[in-house]
RNA sequence: GCGAAAGUGGCGGAACUGGCAGACGCGCCAGACUUAGGAUCUGGUGGGGAAACCCUUGGGGGUUCGACUCCCCCCUUUCGCACCA
């Protein structure tokens, strides 16, 4: 018996792989190639088991698709910009980059130690110049082409620390860090127009047939197309014009007031000729203070302000007042709607608290109610009433005709709003990457040259936490000369959101270490899509959206021919411990390296596969674990029992001549690769596809327990061979499947029986088992038989008889007889399995 | 509030297009081998009942020869969206 020693064959194994270049990639016309990815790591510094169960998910199919006979790209790399090493540089003085980079390389090792098949020759880490180059170089790109722009923004800015603050960290409209009420503050940001893109974006998410639909559903909720139109008010007494947006124009006979945001350009206008313009611009900046955050998820009461002015309604020629609202949203359509209290919600609870005029113009059938009797909006589409031509006719249907009507008359046009906002990617923060842009006086904003790329992040700066950019505190880094004048100039300090660096970093693969194009135009031609993208959830909306628009900017720069980059998505579920998320704070993080101490690498990786679908979040088990491993040892045992006997030459290929339980353990062997084939290619069902391998490791122990060994020194080796060679035939053909099916689980295992097997090469030479249908099926089949719908009785038949033939044999049979006496027999079925269900009265 | 997904033994989960519910594993029980076992092997393990048999996939209806699966109503959980005009 041969010891079963994990920890050493975790070591032999890794060292031949990284000898053999096991897993390196390069193109190779004669295979087809398969791009597995797992979206790259943050390096915190450690990696828990969650983490580790994506990065196993993604190994596996890599190593399957490897037995199967692909050419396959699978990558690693590190999203190693970003806010927490800088901060932890504030707290401790440690310099990011020494931090980050020590990070990696532990990291790095626990994933070595697991045993994950990544190409490492393409390792790239996103805070090295030779990568942010190229986030670089696809600015100015996007830059030349209008699609990076500067403007001013509103942005969280905290009084007492200096500082801008992300969303993330502003807590019930205070600093997280000193409690501080926030304040705005306008700022010149850069912004990327990703809403240039935004139908193309929502177009594409139909093609996407492999994502889930959930998060195909964010992507379109998240871009949020509404159509509708544009019109124009006149303001009373005035040539100005006030401009609204609706969905809803089959309404605008109701528009009873018109709602303008606090920030809407027209309003300082009006304050300014307001009777008591202090008063009414105290009352305005009290709606602007309004915390953002609630402003934006309604939180707030819905209030007012009257500004005393009338506009007039196009459509009725009316006048009817405009006031100031709350709740109007500057950045969304206009900043200004038409009010329609009898069908929005919103404008009736407005209308009702200011005694506002009320207008029902749609009616759905049925409804005789006045004004005065409605309880509530009625915001469901109907028949027109008290809309003058229009009166009579069915909205949504009229709707295009009130367009058409309003662009005629010159005060309207239909108009398509977006949610998605332009992606402001400016970041006040020292780790990440140079924006290469030049401010000159005389020139005014000019891009670095691409020769003089890339724009180096100097090492050292001052992690003070304070004011502006650390970059801003660096005078050789600030001054420079205008490329275009020679003359002095001011380089932007600003550095970009780390999401522009994960959204192309999956093309860089293709090409790693290319020095003069963020990746050559045929190497993404060739690896490109990634065939299985496995990451997160928490990255449905943003990282997954921002690479479709990526894409789609470098196809438009000529870089790529394709426009999405992700061709079958799985958002694998977290790894939970006692009920929550791990993490460091909690203290609740299972550590991966003592699970391999203990039993490992590939116990770990069956373990995380078979507890449950990838998709699923998961509660952390070691007894599970413990139970994975029992598992390997079983299959260590019988192939260690048998590997003398059956392997080596002179043992014959499965023949026509098997008796009934070499059939049997056949047809196992071939149910079990065509399931297993199927839940990981098709299905992505790990856990199932592990079931199966132990179905069938519990039927070869049986087997193996009922036949007699040879082996070396053994008489009884040449008694089952001279007797019945079809047995060491099937027992081999099944073990050699097991061992390759077992192998994208736990592949050092794997390599070390495959060698036991007298295969001197190792399993990178070895090919997925071929199913067979044929041995696949069953000489004979159970028939169920239920009587009134419950199962009474079983039948056994030959397989494959005809459906009368079923029916003959089973009414004949003396169990299903007994169970008919003295009753009628109604119908007989005979469904597919076959079964048969037997109506009685 | 709107939308989506889910709810199956003590636990994690199977059941592919409507066809034998509970595969596989964990846990538990019994036995074998052992000086011993938290190793290994064998058997058992949804509930009730002595048995025939009955009940059982969140609850209630329905369709069907047949429902975890389809339809309707309700409950619970999770996730997403949440003043977007």
């Amino acid at each position: 018996m041969t010891e079963y020693t994990p920890q050493q064959l975790d070591k032999k194994w890794q060292h031949r792989w990284t000898s053999d270049r096991a897993f390196a990639a390069a193109i190779d016309p004669a295979r087809p190639k398969f791009y597995v990815l797992e979206m790259f790591a943050y390096p915190s510094g450690h990696a828990h088991v969650g983490h580790v169960r994506n990065y196993i998910i993604g190994d596996i199919c890599a190593r399957m698709k490897r037995l199967r006979g692909f050419n396959v790209l699978h990558p690693f790399g590190w999203d190693a910009f970003g806010l927490p090493a800088e901060n932890a540089a504030i707290k401790t003085g440690l310099h990011p980059e020494t931090s980050t980079l020590a990070n990696i390389a532990h990291m790095k090792g626990q994933l070595q130690r697991l045993g994950v098949s990544y190409d490492w020759e393409r390792e790239i880490a996103t805070c090295l110049p030779e990568y942010y180059k190229f986030n670089q170089w696809i600015f100015l790109k996007m830059f030349e082409r209008g699609l990076a722009y500067r403007r001013r923004s509103t942005v969280n800015w905290c009084p007492v620390d200096n500082t801008v603050l992300a969303n993330e960290q502003v807590v019930d409209g205070a600093c997280w860090r000193c409690g501080t009420p926030i304040v705005t503050r306008d700022l010149e940001q850069w912004f990327f127009r990703i809403t240039a893109y935004a139908d193309e974006l929502l177009q594409g998410l139909d093609t996407l047939t492999e994502w889930p639909e959930k998060v195909a559903v964010m992507q379109r909720n998240w871009i949020g197309r509404s159509e509708g139109a544009r019109i124009t008010f006149a303001v009373s007494g005035s040539a100005e014009t006030i401009e609204i947006f609706t969905t809803r124009i089959d309404t605008i006979y109701g528009a009873t007031f018109v709602l303008l945001a606090p920030e809407h350009p027209m309003v300082d206008r009006f304050a300014a000729e307001h009777a008591t313009p202090d008063a009414f611009r105290a009352q305005v900046q009290a709606f602007r203070a309004l915390d953002r955050e609630s402003r934006l998820t309604g939180a707030i009461e819905k209030e007012g302000i009257d500004t005393g002015r009338t506009a007039i309604n196009p459509f009725t020629g009316q006048a009817v007042p405009i006031w100031i609202a709350n709740f109007v949203l500057a950045e969304y359509g206009t900043g200004a709607i038409m009010a329609v209290p009898a069908h929005d919600e919103r404008d009736f609870a407005f209308a009702r608290k200011y005694q506002l005029p009320i207008r029902i113009v749609v009616r759905e059938a049925g409804d005789e109610r006045t004004e005065d009797q409605l309880g509530e909006a009625s915001t469901n589409y109907g028949q027109l009433v008290n809309s003058g031509p229009y009166t009579g006719a069915e909205a949504p249907a009229v709707m295009s005709r009130m367009i058409a009507d309003a662009a005629a008359r010159g005060f309207g046009k239909g108009e398509v709003q977006y949610r998605l906002k332009d992606w402001g990617i400016s970041r006040q923060r020292y780790w990440g990457t140079p924006i290469p842009m030049i401010y000159c006086e005389k020139d005014g904003v000019v891009g670095v040259p691409y020769e003089q790329l890339p724009v180096e992040l100097p090492k050292v700066a001052a992690f003070t936490g304070r004011g502006d950019s650390p970059l801003a505190q660096i005078p050789e880094f600030v001054n420079v000369t205008c490329p275009t004048c020679g003359g002095p100039a001011r380089r932007e300090t600003d550095t970009m959101d780390t999401f522009v660096d994960s959204s192309w970093y999956f093309l860089r693969f293709c090409d790693p270490a290319n020095a003069d194009l963020p990746f050559s135009p045929e190497s993404a031609a060739h690896w490109m899509p990634v065939d299985f993208y496995s990451g997160g959830v928490e990255h449905a909306i943003l990282h997954l959206l921002y690479s479709r628009f990526f894409t789609r900017v470098l196809r438009d720069v000529g870089l790529v021919t394709f426009d999405e980059p992700f061709k079958r998505l799985l958002t694998q579920g977290m790894v939970l411990k006692d009920g929550a998320v791990m993490s460091k704070s909690k203290g609740n993080v299972v550590d991966p390296d003592t699970m391999l101490e203990k039993y490992g690498a590939d116990a770990l990786r069956l373990y995380v596969m078979f507890v449950a679908p990838p998709e699923k979040e998961v509660e952390w088990s070691d007894a599970g674990l413990e139970g994975s491993f029992r598992f390997l040892l079983r299959v260590w045992r019988l192939i260690d029992h048998w590997c003398e006997t059956i392997g080596g030459d002179g043992i014959p290929s499965c023949g026509p001549d098997c008796n009934e339980r070499e059939r049997a353990v056949r047809r196992k062997t071939h149910q079990t690769i065509g399931r297993v084939t199927a839940d990981i290619e098709e299905r992505m069902h790990l856990n199932t596809a592990v079931s199966s391998l132990m179905e069938l490791v519990n039927e070869l122990y049986t087997f193996s327990q009922q036949t007699p060994r040879g082996g070396p020194g053994r008489e009884d080796k040449d008694v089952v061979q001279r007797e019945r060679p079809e047995t060491l035939a099937v027992l081999r053909e099944a073990i050699e499947a097991l061992v390759l099916m077992l192998a994208p689980f736990a592949p050092h295992t794997a390599e070390e029986l495959w060698q036991m097997l007298g295969h001197p090469e190792t399993l990178a030479k070895a090919s997925w088992p071929a199913y067979n249908a044929d041995w696949a099926k069953a000489d004979e089949v159970v028939v169920p038989v239920q009587v009134n719908g419950k199962v009474r009785t079983r039948v056994t038949l030959p397989a494959e008889m005809s459906d009368d033939q079923v029916r003959e044999r089973v009414l004949a049979d003396a169990s299903v007889m007994s169970h008919l006496e003295g009753k009628t027999v109604k119908k007989v079925v005979v469904a597919k399995g076959p079964l048969v269900s037997i109506v009685v009265l």
